[in-house]
Order: C-alpha cells, then sequence, then structure tokens
DNA sequence: CCGAATCCTTTTTGATACTG
DNA sequence: CAGTATCAAAAAGGATTCGG
C-alpha cells in the first residue's frame, strides 16, 4: 500500500493479504462479538464456509496473532478459539468498515 | 459479514468482495493521497500491477461510485481518474487500517 | 468433533497482442 | 497513451476422505 518507496509497505501489505482473505474478517468480527471462545464447528456454522477454509484462516491469523487457540480442560481434542487483544484492537476499525459499507446508499 | 441474518449482510458482502479484491484499496489510497487526477499509466506504475488488473479495478471502483473517470480538454483520449466524494469518506478508515498494520510489532 | 491432505473446480491474474 | 480481448498460469476455495 502507500508508494513503494514507504518502509511500511511491506508489513502493510502482508497484513492486508492476510485480511482480505476469504472470511478472515467474517471471523474475526465473529470471535470479536461472541466475547469468549468458540469451538471450531461453531465458528463454522457461523460463517458459512467450508472446514478446509476456516482450517486455513485460523492457521493465518493464529500465525499473525490476531486469534489463539486452547484447549479445555479435559476435553482431549475440545479446542476453541478466542480473539487476542491484539485482534480485539482491529475490531473498531472493521466496524467502521461495516458501517460505511452498511449505510451507503446503492 | 456478521451474521446471515442480518439484513445488511448482502450489501457489506458486496462492497467487502470489491475492496478486497487486488488492488482495490491501493488504487483508492493513491487516489487519495494525489489530492487530484491521475493518468491510467501513472497510476499503474504506483500499483505496481499489469494494464489488466488496473483496468478490471477501474471499471469496478468506477460502477460502485468510488472513482469518477474524466476528459482532459483537448486531449481524445486523455482520460483521469479521481476518487469520489464517497470514495473519500472511506479514506479514514484506510488509514486507520494502514496505521494499525504500520504500528504492529511483528 | 477437530482438522489436515488430496484432488478437483472456479476464480483471478498477467503477458501479449491489438485497436483507437 | 489508454484500454480490451485472449489465453495460459497461478491462486484460492470446497467436497471428500481420513486419522486423532
Amino acid at each position: 500500500m502507500v508508494s513503494s518507496c514507504d518502509p511500511t509497505y511491506g508489513l502493510v501489505d502482508e497484513l492486508l493479504e492476510l485480511l482480505t482473505k476469504s472470511k478472515s474478517l467474517h471471523i474475526l468480527l465473529v470471535l470479536d462479538r461472541k466475547k469468549g471462545p468458540i469451538r471450531f464447528s461453531d465458528l463454522k456454522k457461523l460463517v458459512d464456509s467450508s472446514s478446509t477454509t476456516v482450517s486455513r484462516r485460523l492457521k493465518e491469523l493464529e500465525a499473525h496473532g490476531l486469534v489463539s487457540k486452547s484447549e479445555v480442560d479435559g476435553g482431549s481434542n475440545l479446542h476453541v478459539y478466542s480473539i487476542t487483544e491484539d485482534g480485539q484492537s482491529l475490531s473498531p476499525i472493521m466496524q467502521s468498515l461495516f458501517d460505511w459499507a452498511a449505510d451507503r446508499p446503492q
């Protein structure tokens, strides 16, 4: 983004590449509104996508520190996902974008 | 975005589909910072993309009222592109996104 | 249920060439 | 220069399958 000579170009570009992939923003928004951990299958239903895509996005978002995964006590294969603080700092921006799009005339 | 039962889902989804295509935000950002009309070839250089893609994006952005095209006096094949007022209303959000990405630790 | 691997389909991109 | 048509390459998504 911005001019190519801008030193932060690479950083921003990488983030945008992540956030503009399908379901990224959707997942973050769902996690943000949920205000709590959510399981894979529920998330999958809410964002209405394939497990393949949800899995891919979660891994990417986790790698970027926007989402965290944790085990549920007792369950051997029970994991839940939450939005990190870092991810939450993005939510006002996501909300603005959503509002902007929702308020357009067309 | 948001839950599927949200009535504005379709609208937002369409906008986001446009904005998340490659170079859309980049083009808007360049046009916004330029504070004036810009020619096709210059824009192409600044966003570093193929003429095919730039052409496609411009048409889409124009169709959504975010970018406008106008003829230069005298030139038969001299066109310039500018961001519309509507498009400019998106710039604070883009700026926030840019700042957010730029300020991240990683 | 969780989620990754495979494989196939669809979408998107870009190089090239061509018109005005 | 400004764009578009064509076509081939690449990227992304999803159905299915399978192991934990």
